[in-house]
DNA sequence: TTGAAAACTGGCCGATCGGTCAGGATGATG
DNA sequence: CATCATCCTGACCGATCGGCCAGTTTTCAA
């Protein structure tokens, strides 16, 4: 067959997928390599193999969100001001819930993320993000912002009964609420 | 002399300090039995010697808060539906503001404080809270009241250098925006 | 078919964790 | 001074962690 996948993809994928179901489940901390190797059906030091440490696993289940928030990102960046919230505001909550899964992975991590170069890029962009949500640089309104942000992590975590669309319409008005009270 | 405070409480309560202190900088599960010891000025033993396990050294740490919410609880009780809302906000935005380290430590647990009957209690009261902080039973009220306890939480976590009235008046500001909107 | 590169593994290592225990220090009481 | 309960400690334990390495199995192109 022509268009068999490398087995080291195969693995690969196959890795970061049930270390996303266990992060998401137990926390980063508290999921082990073997927790990651036994549900992958591979050893721990396969594990090891394809990636560069537990925190490089970490970064792995992480890209595809942090890709999708550097892309809105840049989007927002050459927006005029006055259009720029509108538009964080509506794409952050799209974003929130297509990797819900991810936003629930990260607050097992927030406490010592500073400490973690793997996810320096996300961090840096969710900061630059809260700037954009809080549509001017006043401080209230910054807090606002972080607030909101903080809400919506709460939100998302263990939040697997709850459809998309509801997580969608809820974390849309919380956030109009917060940062564009009428 | 008669008034001397018996060995026994001063090292008590010098745990609980240096606990409270490492909780809130490093995490719960970041911290070591050893670290606390090491703070207090004393052995790891004799920490174990006082507490019956670690969760117990987190039960002490959450005590105060655990029994000023229950009391706010109480009291939002018997109050009639119209007022109860009214006066959750603003009294949950003193406690969260005076109790603010301990908010902090609790991030930490949430993933597995359902596992914990040390802090069975807190939790308990803390999702009575929730309903009254919605002011409804309506679906979409109560998840925005988890929101704003959410987002609170995340707001008081590392915010040593914030002053209590900027934190009470942003958490008043976020709550009110939130669940009584204009 | 063959041989080298890639993929994978069991076993081991040092470190750290929460927790236990026997016994030493301390201090009040007779 | 002697006694005894309280307070405290160093040493140790079993478990678990992330990570490493020598060696085996699989893959795949020549």
């Amino acid at each position: 067959m022509a268009v068999t996948t490398p087995a080291r993809e195969r693995t690969r994928h196959e890795v970061v997928r049930q270390a996303m179901d266990l992060f998401q489940a137990k926390g980063y901390n508290a999921t082990s390599l073997q927790d990651i190797a036994t549900a992958a059906g591979c050893s721990k030091a396969t594990v090891l193999y394809h990636f560069n440490g537990k925190p490089a696993v970490l970064a792995a289940v992480l890209e595809p969100a942090a890709a999708d928030l550097a892309a809105l990102i840049q989007t927002v960046d050459q927006l005029p001001r006055a259009e720029a919230q509108e538009v964080a505001i509506r794409r952050f909550t799209d974003l929130a819930v297509v990797h819900r899964g991810v936003i629930d992975v990260i607050q097992d991590v927030l406490p010592v993320i500073e400490e973690m170069p793997e996810v320096a890029g996300l961090v840096a962009d969710g900061m630059k993000l809260t700037g954009y949500l809080a549509g001017s640089d006043d401080s209230l309104e910054r807090d606002l912002a972080t607030f909101a942000i903080n809400g919506l992590l709460g939100e998302c975590r263990h939040s697997g009964d709850r459809s998309d669309e509801d997580l969608r319409r809820l974390c849309d008005i919380a956030l109009r609420r917060l940062l564009k009270p009428a």
